[in-house]
DNA sequence: TGACGTCAAGATCCG
DNA sequence: CGGATCTTGACGTCA
């Protein structure tokens, strides 16, 4: 049992992806990106390994136009040694990890110039895994695709499609019930006529069921002979819906206690779970903290980077989590999530917000410049008298993190949240 | 033609 | 001029 996140981490320096718009994209320059972001994929996997991430989804923006101008391009050659690092990386963790195209990547599209840019874009996908030496239960995830107004010859145009792809790429290939078009009997229709895994989403079944009657164990099971040997333990997708927005938006953090009482069902299933969630990685520490009973050092590490959020929202819920890791023999991991989750749901008040200002500022106070400190007072000031947003301020001490080295509060989410 | 979703690049505004 | 904030880009389908 494994729980992921997808893509980027928060409150992981050094870790972002860069791109360009095309009109921009040389050769040279993308050359320069795909290093860049290769460097970041080792650094997230690296952050991975550390927190006991072992499931992830790498972001198809790794190599910037993939599909299309990089593909013209010896990335695979110049890069095999970082590429392959990375990927002993992944396989000496036992971490799993997975791409997921776009809901653009269309393979059943009536117009033949879509479905073979699709074709392109999968094997750009497989290319990556491939170019890291990764066994084919490192998938790729992918939708059935649009309707167009059949869909029994929509499905069928993509059994055709899928049954012409390169074996590089059908290896690899899962499909996925989404939000609109395809529900999960609309897949596992497609997966037992070609063989094809299904990673099974909860909340696009909540938005798209085939029937309301058929609860998510039930298809979890269903789905799980869809997943051979070779093909690695049953991948699922878990998210939240988002109150107040659209039904099928991702919520920004997962709850706990829903997770949990989720998870319980699943005892005995040997199932990986991508969190999709706005707040990425720290969902997923979450949920991996609550589920393993880890030592309370884990928790102290994680209370670390959540202290100024919980202080600029709670000096309560700040003091009683305190207290709470007091307890040295004892494993507080629900309880102290289940705080932070409340602190989350309050109202702002100014005060708080510029007490633990001036709490982070405590470690600049003595080695920043004097425009750095009148700087920090105006525009704490300004936040004060309501002329401001706070992130005015946090971005200030951000630039002093980063300018003084402050990893300590780098790699805490105060100034990301 | 806009909405959908996603993220950062690019453009523009501001002091 | 640097930094903050707004707009665009890149993809395809559907209403």
């Amino acid at each position: 049992m494994r729980i992921g996140y997808a893509c980027l981490a928060i409150a992981v320096p050094g870790s972002e992806m860069k791109s360009c718009t095309l009109k921009n994209a040389s050769p040279e320059r993308l050359l320069l990106l795909i290093e860049h972001n290769l460097n970041s994929l080792q650094t997230l996997i690296d952050y991975n390994i550390c927190n006991n991430v072992r499931l992830f989804r790498i972001s198809s923006d790794l190599i910037p136009f993939g599909s299309s101008l990089s593909a013209e391009l010896p990335w695979r050659e110049i890069f095999s040694e970082k590429l392959l690092a990375i990927g002993q990386k992944i396989l000496r963790s036992e971490m799993r990890v997975s791409m997921h195209p776009g809901q653009y990547t269309v393979l059943n599209s009536p117009d033949t110039l879509v479905a073979e840019r699709g074709v392109e874009d999968l094997h750009y996908h497989a290319s990556v895994l491939e170019s890291m030496g990764l066994g084919n239960e490192h998938k790729i995830i992918l939708h059935l695709g649009g309707v167009y107004g059949d869909k029994p010859q929509a499905i069928s145009r993509f059994i055709s499609r899928y049954k012409d792809l390169d074996p590089s790429i059908k290896k690899r290939l899962v499909l996925e019930n989404d939000d609109r078009m395809y529900n999960i009997e609309d897949v596992l229709g497609v997966s037992s006529a070609v063989g094809i895994p299904v990673v099974y989403d909860t909340l696009h079944n909540s938005v798209n069921p085939f029937d309301k009657a058929v609860d998510n164990v039930a298809w979890i099971k269903a789905c799980s002979d869809s997943w051979k040997k070779d093909d690695g333990p049953q991948k699922i997708h878990y998210s939240q819906q988002h109150q107040g927005k659209n039904p099928g938006a991702h919520s920004g953090s997962i709850q706990i206690a829903p997770f949990l009482e989720f998870w319980q069902q699943l005892s005995g299933m040997n199932i990986d779970i991508m969190l999709e969630v706005k707040d990425k990685n720290l969902s997923a520490l979450k949920c991996i903290n609550c589920m393993n009973e880890m030592s309370i050092a884990a928790l102290e590490t994680e209370w670390a980077r959540y202290k100024y959020c919980i202080l600029e929202r709670s000096p309560q819920h700040y003091q009683k989590i305190r207290q709470l890791l007091r307890e040295k023999g004892s494993y507080p991991a629900l309880k102290m999530y289940r705080s932070i989750e409340d602190s989350f749901d309050l109202q702002f008040v100014p005060g708080n917000r510029v007490n633990a200002a001036q709490h982070v500022w405590g470690y600049f106070k003595d080695k920043a410049s004097e425009a750095e400190r009148r700087r920090f007072q105006t525009l704490l000031q300004k936040f004060s008298s309501g002329e401001a947003g706070i992130q005015l301020v946090k971005n200030h001490l951000l630039r002093l993190a980063e300018k003084y080295q402050e990893d300590y509060l780098l790699s805490g989410y105060y100034f990301y949240i």
